[in-house]
DNA sequence: GGAAAATGTACATATATGTGAATTTATATG
DNA sequence: CATATAAATTCACATATATGTACATTTTCC
């Protein structure tokens, strides 16, 4: 079940993200269809809460600096190491596609940091992004990962559906891909899961987190190179990765 | 009214935030004192939403960076110029007290900004915490601000209370105190709402947003030095407001 | 290795909550 | 300056939602 007005809550901060003005209760009402009396009773919440207030007369709210310093409280533990910030950023700008860190949460996997493509067609892919674990060249990574008893717990959970044409609908397939992937030494997916994407992923276990790489884009441009492109990953992992112990 | 869910999203982000470190459900649940039940739902819906991810097996939730992204994208629209944090962080150098930037946000004033005194009995305050905006020094070096029709609108939302012995419970004690403000030239408050805790605070207008500055700490400490400690801010607000155009 | 304890998940139901309509307050217009 | 129009609040009630209970799964401990 999903708890409505904690997603009302993360819908107005990413308007707030989006516009970068301040807004008033009738403009976010208007924007979301909600009703005003609603709007008004969430907008108040949040001001009491401390994270909205109106920084000039009249021009509506905005969110206040404590946004910023919870997030950097919370992601100043453990952060990734920076090169793997430089990781994708490299193979995104060597690749001229999107490159992205990706983790397990469930049976989704997210990702937590992303480098996007410039080109104007191309993979788009946002920091907190979801794909089914097992469906995705980067899900794929991270299930290699798992334990076969993890595996299997995970399986369970899942809901076999039918994305695209080549999408594994049974545990015995995606068993088979996980196979295959290790014998060719990396991930890969054609529009397992979204249209006309392709790319290719490989795990990247960080201390005791299981993490990925992926790079991705549109089937017709990067599908012929996923070899290369995988090969890339790889190389561009051996050039960064600090070779002193487990990083 | 208050949006419960809504108000639950921000607690578990500032649970989050104080732990720092991945929080399984029954933990959550038990911390909070929710059914699992709920608990399960809300942590399902931040999941979803890409805003909670599991960093390693079976070691429960953690917030994924998508927070940062988006906090960061939200800031980074008109951040605080940066001589102000140099200001609060300069006068809780020199006074060894707490000091802040202050924001309107209705009835209430919102901390920007803030910089912590390091002296073990100090004034505790965070950045989104707030105050009365008629009960406190901070406050009133906002109102200072406003035009007759904009404060008066303001007292007519005000609910007077008696927080300490010296509190302005009427418009007229507010208004008499700001034209002792004004002709003392800084505003101070003297456990006016805190119990204990005395402050001085100037108005600070910055382009078309209305701040105030205002240094704050224990009364026996603090108390006598207010006239000073207000120069000493005057003086600082001098020396790094930059001179050319308006800031 | 097996039983017990703890944790995670599903669902029907009573109730806390969102909302439409009414009221008050603020702003624009003639 | 008075009136019209729009925005912000308040509130009572019907309904969408949180939760108690039951079940499943995983982990711990002996």
């Amino acid at each position: 079940m999903i708890v409505r007005q904690a997603a009302n809550v993360l819908e107005i901060m990413e308007f707030f993200a989006q516009v970068k003005k301040p807004a008033t209760l009738a403009e976010i009402a208007d924007h979301f269809g909600w009703p005003r009396s609603s709007t008004f009773n969430l907008l108040a919440t949040l001001s009491e809460k401390g994270y909205l207030y109106e920084p000039r007369p009249r021009a509506g709210f905005y969110p206040t600096p404590r946004w910023l310093a919870m997030a950097r409280m919370i992601s100043e533990v453990e952060p990734l190491p920076p090169w793997t910030h430089q990781l994708i950023s490299d193979l995104s700008a060597e690749t001229g596609e999107t490159a992205s860190i990706v983790a397990p949460a469930g049976v989704m996997a997210v990702f937590i940091d992303v480098v996007e493509s410039k080109a104007a067609i191309r993979y788009f892919a946002t920091i907190g992004h979801r794909v089914p674990i097992h469906a995705t060249a980067s899900g794929r990574a991270l299930l290699l990962q798992y334990s076969q008893e993890e595996r299997d717990s995970v399986y369970r959970k899942i809901e076999f559906k039918q994305y695209g044409p080549s999408t594994p609908i049974s545990i015995e397939a995606v068993e088979t891909e996980l196979r295959n992937s290790i014998s060719r030494g990396y991930c890969q997916s054609f529009a397992d899961y979204s249209r006309d994407l392709a790319g290719a992923a490989i795990p990247l276990p960080i201390g005791d987190r299981r993490l990925s790489v992926v790079v991705a884009g549109p089937e017709f441009r990067i599908g012929p190179k996923v070899p290369e492109v995988a090969a890339l990953i790889a190389r561009t992992v051996d050039r960064l990765r600090p070779k002193t112990s487990a990083a």
